[in-house]
DNA sequence: GTCTATAACTCGATAGAC
DNA sequence: GTCTATCGAGTTATAGAC
């Protein structure tokens, strides 16, 4: 455990939420993993929800950033989906999703929590919109579903395919591949073209789903 | 409160995760919300964790019970977003999704209590893969995606969503509507019939993704 | 089966020496 | 900035009266 105490703590933090979680993530498991005493959690940080709150910003930070590059380099669907395994088998290993869970969980009941909370999540969504707007923005796909809702929701499914994980790893998996079979396919219909696009979005017109635009 | 003993102290622990959470389900809470003696928890279920176990089980085989009626009549994809967008908001003010959301959190870092939370989305995911069978099993998407697979991509969703909402309602509800137009749109691609079918399949073929009877 | 009382422990947080 | 020591509250769990 290297640099400032402050880092130490934050750095502890998230290793205590991942080991123990949010249940058992307190000022002295946090201290422990930090490899500090106890009392300077308070000092640095007054309470153990700002510690958390501190781990769970500068976690996202970091991770984003860490991906930031590769995310800025996808063009295609296919490139998304990969980059999307690989980030969920590194973080995985990594512990920073199951983190951000924990720390989710705990937002739900510890109001205090919950704005540290959305702003994790809202990092990795806006870089998910971004992403999403430039590998769909040409296509038939684009104009059919709200890309910032799908954002949100690919880090909604992250988050409970972390925590599925955690119970049941086989399940996980199977889950993840189904998605990805999904997605392979929803590429596959966006690159038919422009006759394609015409008959599903004249379809959708008759089953009465209304496309992003539309309100 | 109604009933034995060991329901109220049921019923308590499923509003005492959904008020307080993982870490503040402690059997002084649970045992509040029950309107009974904090020592019962002890003589009628050994160990907090084994009510929580308790708690779970019961409400997703009661929660599915209620459902299954309803999922048995689904007939289309259309019925199935439409019971969907009606089972999210009614269970998210009951807080049964919630409930299951923090025994999930908890049992990541408490071995003992993950048997019971895989189990309670097991009771999900097979209501789920059921009715998944029934309405593409006749379907180009049937062959197309592991069925198994995405019912237990949904429940994980479901779960995602829940946790998601606790913090940002506004960004739950943006996800949910992109989930229901990305439904919708496989839907109508499903209903575009064999030709489009076989031209997905091919572009599939092509881009190296595996349908899942081929391994 | 239900209650009170309590043991043994951990929690967040603070005071004060250094 | 870091340490020890500690307070008061909350925790699981049990003993024993009823």
């Amino acid at each position: 455990m290297t640099g400032s105490t402050r880092s130490k703590l934050v750095a502890g933090a998230l290793a205590s939420l991942v080991e123990h979680g949010i249940a058992g993530a307190s000022a002295r498991t946090i201290a422990a993993a930090a490899g500090v005493n106890q009392a300077l959690v308070f000092y640095h940080f007054g309470t153990v929800d700002e510690l958390l709150v501190a781990a769970c910003r500068h976690g996202a930070e970091q991770r984003v950033a860490t991906y930031r590059e590769r995310l800025d380099g996808v063009r295609t669907v296919r490139e998304l989906l990969d980059l999307g395994r690989e980030l969920h088998t590194t973080e995985r290993a990594g512990g920073h999703v199951a983190a951000l869970a924990q720390l989710l969980a705990g937002a739900q009941a510890h109001p205090r929590l919950a704005p540290a909370a959305a702003a994790g999540l809202a990092l990795w969504t806006d870089e998910i919109e971004k992403v999403l707007k430039r590998v769909l923005g040409g296509t038939p796909l684009g104009g059919l579903v709200d890309v910032a809702g799908l954002a949100k929701a690919i880090s909604a499914a992250f988050v409970g395919l972390q925590l599925y994980e955690g119970v049941d790893v086989a399940g996980a998996d199977a889950a993840f591949g189904a998605l990805e079979q999904l997605a392979a396919l929803v590429a596959a219909v966006d690159e038919l073209g422009p006759v394609a696009g015409r008959a599903v979005r004249s379809h959708l017109r008759r089953t009465g789903v209304t496309p992003p635009q539309g309100g």
